[in-house]
Formats: structure tokens, C-alpha cells, sequence
DNA sequence: ATAATAAAAGATATTTTTATCTTTTATAAG
DNA sequence: CTTATAAAAGATAAAAATATCTTTTATTAT
């Protein structure tokens, strides 16, 4: 298992693709996208769509449309985008699947998780959106799953 | 998504709650843990069975039999069980889901999840299956999922 | 207005994960 | 050596996640 879904790793890589467009003006047609961050185009037009009905992204349909961040957006935590796909079961659920599990009632590595679910929540809220595009840009970090890059 | 696959919840509870039995030298028969630990037994028996395959836990057939896990077994690191039921994508693999995530071609949180991967690692290190025993025993800690306990 | 473009929406298909059912094998006790 | 017990193994089923196909709606440019 992977700490995300691939829903949301693809979800993350779309927006980081998208993020990086949106800085220079530009918007990001699902072809394009879905080329560039290496997943199943259709797929990934379902997930994009999500986004934009939660917010996180938006579009515009029509000749020169497509997916785009406001500046808002660009400053908001990735975090949002992985509660959005995933859930927040991975920022406060117990590690080990009990519903009941507190500080009263907890399981065996109760105190453990804390601490590790804490490390993941910070360092999500602490990126954000749009924190990548230069890196992005100057091609020193890759959103592209295999070699061919 | 939670950290672990259902899988691997019910694994590591499992094996903590045989761990104890084993500590007074009890063996458990699949009945028993699947009541104790609130999971589907026949589904619970598959992974104990892998678990059994892969010398993490043992087992004897026939009346007073059971599982029970020997003294080497229960200074295993927890992180054993989790590498043998979800593999190690959440210790190696990359959070983005690429393939080739390295150093010298990174995603753009290659460095934050060095981290976090870290973490969960050397805690899953650092407890050992047996390690929670006299907490069970005591009843401070929990494995049940519900709250009929 | 019309045609072309591109996302949205709805329906369906495939794969993986989770769960169950049935039969077989090993062990212990009478 | 027969019966009861309990795990192992094999086959099947149900649910969830992932992926694809088709139709509709909105927008732009001609």
C-alpha cells in the first residue's frame, strides 16, 4: 500500500501540472494534463471534474478552455486536495482501523500514530498549490510516472 | 485512505492479541481472535494462514490447537507484518506514485516524503509484536474495533 | 446561426480488495 | 483405528477502486 490512492496521486500530480500553467496565464486541456502526468486520460477527467465541483480547481468549456487555478487557489495547502480525494481518515483515523479508538480507549500504537499523523499533517498544510512551480518549470522535479521524460 | 490496508489492520491486531496469548503460553484458535479482535474469521483465517507461510506467526492443527508465536517471534519489529501483508510501497515506494522518483530525478515532494517515510519506518522498527503484551493484559489498550468492550 | 472545441455528466466495464463457502489435511484423545 | 478438532487449501462471491465509453452542455470563432 501507498500512503495516497492512485486517485489522489494522480489528483496531485494534475494539480501541481496545472498550477505550474496557471502561473504563466495559461490554461491546461485534460489531453494535455493527462499526457504530461502519465495517467488514463478519461480517469483522470473524472477526478478533475470532482475538483472543480469541490472548489479546488476550475474551468471553462469551449475552444481555448480548460483547467486552471486562480491565485487563491494556487496558495492553498495540498492538503485540501488530499482531503478532498482521500478523505481524512489518513489525518484522524487509528492507524490500526478501530472506530473507537482516544486517548481513553486506544489501541496499542495509539501514541505512535499520533506523532506520525501529526509529521503528515504538517507537512501537507505546509506546501501548498502552487509552491512547486518553479521547480516545476526549470525542470528540476518530475510529474511524469515513467522515463520517457 | 488509512495508512494500512484493511488487510494489514486486521493482521497486526491479530498478531498483537496472539501475541499476548502466547506470552502465558496459550494458544488461539481462529474463532477466538476473530471475536477478540472484531473481524470477519474467514477472511481472518486466509491472513494468518500467509502470516503462518511466511514464518511470522505458527500454528498446530487438530484439538488444542491453535496460533501461537515462539519468543523469537515476538521480538520481531511490528514492521514485519506490515512489509509481509502491504509490502514496503510505504517505506520505499514514492508519494506521488512514480516509477523513477529518485534523487537525481525527484518529484516535487521527494524530500518531504523522505521524511515522513522515515518516520513510519523507524517506528514500526521500534515496537515489536510481543512489545505490547502487558499493556493488553492489563486491559489499558484495545483491539477491538467497536466499542462493545 | 453554425461548426468546432472542450469540459460535464451519465453509463458501463475491468481490476483489485475484501469476504465467504467448501473440501482437505494434520493432530490429539478416546 | 475412529472420531472430533482445528488449521490449510481451493474455489467462489461481493464490494470498492480504477478505468473507459458515450452523450450532453457550454463556449468560441466563423
Amino acid at each position: 500500500m501507498a500512503i495516497f490512492s492512485k486517485t489522489c496521486e494522480y489528483a496531485i500530480r494534475a494539480v501541481f501540472y496545472i498550477a505550474q500553467k496557471s502561473a504563466s496565464g495559461m490554461k491546461s486541456g485534460i489531453k494535455d494534463i493527462a499526457a504530461e502526468i502519465d495517467s488514463p486520460e478519461l480517469y483522470l477527467a473524472k477526478i478533475l471534474q470532482d475538483l472543480s465541483r469541490k472548489g479546488l480547481i476550475t474551468s471553462t468549456k469551449g475552444p481555448n478552455g480548460g483547467f486552471f487555478l486562480t491565485s487563491e487557489m494556487l496558495e492553498l495547502p495540498l492538503i485540501e486536495v488530499v482531503k478532498a480525494v482521500d478523505g481524512d481518515a489518513l489525518f484522524t483515523g487509528c492507524g490500526l482501523g478501530l472506530k473507537q479508538c482516544s486517548e481513553l480507549h486506544p489501541c496499542p500504537l495509539h501514541n505512535e500514530f499520533k506523532a506520525i499523523r501529526n509529521d503528515i499533517t504538517l507537512m501537507l498544510s505546509n506546501v501548498s498549490i502552487g509552491g512547486f512551480n518553479q521547480e516545476l518549470a526549470e525542470g528540476l522535479v518530475s510529474l511524469k510516472k515513467s522515463k520517457t521524460d
